[in-house]
DNA sequence: CGGGCCGATGTAAAGGATTACCAAGAATCC
DNA sequence: GGATTCTTGGTAATCCTTTACATCGGCCCG
């Protein structure tokens, strides 16, 4: 493993003009360049990365934490962040939190440590060891958040219309004769399902369904959803509107199991528009999100954060887009 | 940001006390300790990653490359990864290579700048820059592989008896009175694939079908299994084997595409049991493996190479186990 | 032809932690 | 009580790069 100096010594040149060669090829003649790296080659040098990061204060590594990876959602949406850091040479940590606040605060510590430069978080919770941080330095501060969109967190964000995605499915399942409808949101704790919640609610109020309107809380799995979409059709329910993909997929065995059939006795609509929606029985009416989208424009804001470029950086929103499928019909009867 | 001088002179002791607090608790009174970290504890001091790695050549980090994060056999494979890593305090950076080789070698290029510490890869191929650092230190070089085991490569793996399993699925099939039988493979460059046909194939051998068997080589996405299993399905099997979930549930919809039904007329078998096999429908008859598990021994097994424990780190098969659900059915007429 | 400038390169000082080695005081033993 | 061993903690070298500043020619211009 050869260091700087060695490469120096036999290209007989200084150090400095070794670095210079690397990282600011056009401050050296083309001649030494071409000597420099002659020598890098035959040698296999590589920077050693820890006496950079030491030196230059960066560390070109940014963290992203998602609270549950084996969801294909966050998956996609951690593929584009990657790729967009990769684009600007950077590497990505990631920190599978599995909704744990411990453990989002610990992963929170790399960028104390200057681990990291910078953070996107996909959860919606700020940790709090970043909380000074962030009401310190604003939207200057090196975290973003994915996907979630509280304003009040201080964190820019990437998102699309949460709240008009719930009125549009609704509108959906509305405009095709239901009346009694159940909502499977995620965790009432974050945004993302208020604000859709709240969309949904909207739509229901103009059509005076507010009272037959039926809410409950999932955590966006695959069992939640099928857990709690036995309970509301039990209650009676001819639609589902599941906050999820993998949450409608549990409630279309829901309705399986209590011997109904979807879509003609229940009609099931998800959210996300994950890779498989189309192919399943029956193929998943959801509501899409641009995800690698969603991780590639909240990678670049944060990168542009740590370029220093623009003015505070402030939130974005993204389409979204109803996809009708076969999961949802018209009301039977 | 106090660096490790500031807490030295606050707390009035050198700066080889307050590192042997922090780092060899035991090496220092009892009383200085507590002294040094009420210090550090109020300044908010956090040891520079950068500076210590330098000096200890240890970054503390895991490279972990996927071909393909979207696929949740990967996402569940890597939880179980990460998870470990962060057991023995070290951090996860994440690689999706999306199958490219240019990807993984860059990757792989992390290992040569010291920039991870060891790297687990879960595709099939070797970066070439990793050829010869393999080839000299064997199986105490720090790479290992996840899931695919190939001896040739000189890697330690962590992985499942894919032949048994290819036999089991193959087994299953048979048992149920098929005769003309299709499979669609994944990438028959990777031994895995290679690995389940052979098995599969012995099977077929043994029953005298050798003639009958109908393969096609996909590459586990949910849209090759579709499409190769529209094709066999044409060609007029009756059950199809296909290696992964994700190409099972793609070969379901094309059953349906064809007006027939699963498992009535063709009965389909998938790989990897993922999360919502269970739910599809029909609930998908697949052979399940220890996927989390998978990723935690493959990482163990890497950090006790960078231990120097044991000596040449060698594979482990873990157990797979065939689950049988409603895709799969006793051959119809 | 001399001074000023400019571009290319060298010199050496950070950057912040770990740890080998050493010194000094405390405990142990005969 | 003096020699010896253990503890505990300090001194300072070291890990490897980057870069501000210095230097040194060469070139241009008056």
């Amino acid at each position: 493993m050869p260091t700087i100096i060695e490469v120096a010594r036999a290209a007989g040149v200084s150090t400095a003009t070794v670095s210079r060669v690397l990282s600011h090829p056009g401050r050296v003649t083309e001649g030494t360049r071409l000597r420099v790296m002659e020598v890098v080659e035959r040698l296999g040098y590589h920077p050693n990365v820890a006496a950079r990061s030491l030196r230059t204060h960066k560390a070109a590594k940014i963290l992203v934490t998602v609270p549950d990876i084996s969801n294909p959602f966050f998956a996609s949406v951690i593929r584009g962040a990657e790729e967009a850091a990769r684009d600007a040479d950077y590497a990505v940590v990631l920190g599978d939190t599995r909704h744990d606040p411990a453990l989002e605060n610990q992963y929170a510590d790399m960028l104390g440590r200057r681990e990291v430069d910078g953070l996107l978080f996909l959860g919606h919770r700020l940790p709090d060891r970043l909380r000074s941080l962030v009401a310190k330095r604003g939207g200057r501060a090196p975290v973003v958040n994915g996907c979630e969109y509280s304003p009040d967190l201080g964190v820019p964000s990437v998102h699309i219309d949460n709240a008009a995605a719930g009125r549009d499915a609704m509108a959906h399942l509305v405009a095709l004769g239901h009346r009694d409808i159940g909502i499977i949101t995620g965790p009432l704790v974050g945004p993302i399902s208020r604000d859709r919640l709240a969309g949904a609610r909207d739509v229901a109020v103009h059509h005076g369904l507010t009272d037959r309107l039926r809410v409950a809380e999932g955590d966006f799995s695959v069992q939640s959803g099928h857990d709690h979409a036995a309970m509301l059709i039990a209650q009676g329910i001819t639609a589902l509107f599941c906050f999820s993909d993998d949450m409608a997929m549990g409630a279309v065995g829901a309705v399986r199991a209590a011997g109904l059939r979807c879509p003609d006795q229940v009609s099931v609509l998800g959210f996300d528009d994950i890779a498989m929606a189309r192919f399943l029985d029956p193929a998943l009416t959801t509501v899409a999100q641009p995800k690698e989208a969603i991780g590639r424009e909240a990678m670049r804001m944060l990168l542009a954060i740590l370029a220093g470029e623009g003015g505070d950086a402030s939130s974005l929103t993204l389409p979204h887009e109803l996809i009708v499928r076969s999961s949802t019909a018209i009301r039977n009867g």
